[in-house]
DNA sequence: GCTTATGGATACTGATACTATCCATGACAG
DNA sequence: CTGTCATGGATAGTATCAGTATCCATAAGC
């Protein structure tokens, strides 16, 4: 398959797929001549992946290309390469908050996976974005809407767990490997989406006429 | 309060609010000469709101701006804002799959919508992006982590429900409007962190030495 | 009166994700 | 075997986004 076949195949134009080449997302293909060479099935699964990435989940090219060599270190162990799909879902945005805000933020925090029974590092990048995010709800007024969070914790921890049963299914370790990556990040997507359809249709019939 | 009070009160930087005002996320403070304008607890309250946003929920200023207008717009129906709160959080993103996983996704998700009895108009954006992520997931091979599409829904649509009463216990129209807005949007990024916490949690013991 | 801050305008920057152009070579059709 | 087209590789250009930086005339506040 030359890079025409390629392109036509993923619908990525030429010059894009150029680009991930220079950038080393995608292997080179298979030189037969100077100028010619014959990509494989590997690149189009690859190209796909990339393209999810980016286009859906809207991860940075420099981040699949991390993710990407995660996942061809087969030797890193997994939980490594879970770290870096969740570095790869929240990036370094931070909001400095108010002191007491951010301390009762903290202090929910805190509480929540105290009595959900969680191993959580202290450094887990998921952690400060949960905890920003606590202390702007509290900051903007909207403390009733965070009241709740451990309910919240409740229905994540549902379907967190048959996700990890799903992924769990891969027979071997590469596969494996693959599907955390997928089902983490495009997971996000899929699970966002969820809920502004399933918020349309409750709020539809609530708000009608306000 | 002057343009350096306003900036050390929310810690932003004096040329991001000059940005802000310029971009009319921000609405001018009261001028009382030439060169001297005062700023009130509103703007304080508006630039949180608008670095929330900026920053946590990573949402375009020229989306953030849309969303404030409306906001602005008490005229406008409810139904109309959660709209474009919901826009603010799916872009344009569109994936070409195979026709195949394509028309997959497009009966899986259908049938989703039906089963659940949800009322949801065929142009939302939200229900464009879960078809081709579902797509994507199958094009992908990961047809086992959508199979189960229907517990995420149901996990979803449970806090989706509190999430909504939370939010109607708003007393007036304005703070139902504004809750709506950083509950739909804030919220994402709550649950996506929370779910990272939990993936985290689960995994840790179950993969320890793979 | 002197330093500092301000409003307003305009210009510049750095990051990101592509696109476009060029060129020498090679594949393939007729 | 020859003319047209695609290709690999390199380099340069573009558009968008979210600020920053600079200037200036004016005004606060000590």
């Amino acid at each position: 398959m030359r890079i025409g076949e390629l392109s036509k195949a993923t619908d990525v134009p030429v010059p894009t797929i150029k680009y991930y080449l220079r950038e080393g997302l995608l292997p080179a293909g298979e030189l037969s001549s100077p100028n010619q060479a014959s990509y494989g099935d590997t690149h189009v699964r690859r190209l796909r992946l990339i393209r999810a990435l980016v286009e859906l989940a809207g991860v940075p090219v420099a981040t699949v290309k991390e993710i990407l060599e995660s996942l061809d270190a087969d030797t890193e162990p997994l939980h490594e390469q879970i770290g870096r799909a969740h570095r790869a879902l929240t990036p370094t945005r931070r909001l400095s908050a108010t002191e007491e805000a951010r301390d009762a933020a903290t202090a929910q925090v805190t509480k929540l996976i105290h009595d959900r029974g969680w191993t959580v590092e202290p450094s887990a990048p998921a952690l400060a974005t949960l905890i920003d995010t606590v202390a702007a709800f509290r900051a903007l007024g909207q403390e009733n809407l965070i009241a709740h969070l451990d309910a919240y914790a409740d229905s994540v921890e549902r379907f967190t767990r048959f996700e990890i049963d799903a992924v769990t299914a891969n027979p071997t370790r590469d596969q494996l490997a693959e599907s955390v990556v997928i089902g983490t990040i495009l997971g996000e997507t899929l699970i966002a989406s969820l809920r502004l359809l399933a918020q349309e249709s409750i709020s539809a019939d609530r708000w009608k006429n306000r």
